[in-house]
DNA sequence: GCAATAAGTCAGTTTTTTATGACCACTAAG
DNA sequence: CTTAGTGGTCATAAAAAACTGACTTATTGC
């Protein structure tokens, strides 16, 4: 057997995937935040008490890994970036209304 | 101002506390596994290998407190324990079922 | 060229999560 | 009273995630 598939299921339902992907300490708050609209990095920063550059840029980065937002650069006066809910990132919207509704 | 209301409200949405109670790095798949009927300790730590039991023991624990798993002490040859998901648990089920179909 | 704004990166430290191996409690059989 | 099965806890170690402050890149305005 070459295929080694006894390797560990582990990531193979996608909703497990998912929910890693929306899981850190502010991931799930940055998805929210999504779901309003447009972001900015300092922007964000100053919402998001407590968090850091080093870590929303992962938190971005990862986030835009997983297909969930999209970086667009805006090139205006000072430069800047802004964040989008992806289709796929829209896609989990209702999701997260109906997880709202069971608390 | 006595209420201290501006600490910063990042638990007050329902989704995000339910997206933490189920992160870590085996939430998903024990939630997952209870999806399918019970599940007792020792059983679990084989099924999810690389896992260990004082982790296991921790996550169910938190699973617990957070209202998604209830456990059933059955007295009976060896005496066992199995955890349940509780109606909360299950009614996260639909909620997880569409994850999968987005993957 | 020099400062200001936006969006980061980098090295190093702290905090939080996970993992390891030894040990404990209960029950039942021998 | 010793052994075996189930379901854990405890102290500690290792790994992963988050935090800090200084520094970088890019653009416009002076």
């Amino acid at each position: 057997m070459t295929t080694k598939k006894n390797v560990k299921d582990n990531e193979t339902c996608p909703a497990q995937v998912l929910l890693k992907q929306l899981s850190g300490k502010w991931k799930p708050e940055i998805f929210r935040l999504a779901m309003d609209g447009a972001l900015r990095f300092n922007s964000l920063l100053r919402q998001m008490e407590g968090a850091n550059k080093q870590t929303l840029s992962m938190a971005l980065r990862e986030l835009e890994e997983a297909g969930l937002l999209q970086k667009v650069v805006i090139k205006e006066k000072p430069l800047h970036i802004e964040y989008y809910l992806t289709e796929n990132g829209k896609s989990l919207i209702p999701i997260l209304k109906q997880m709202e509704n069971l608390g």
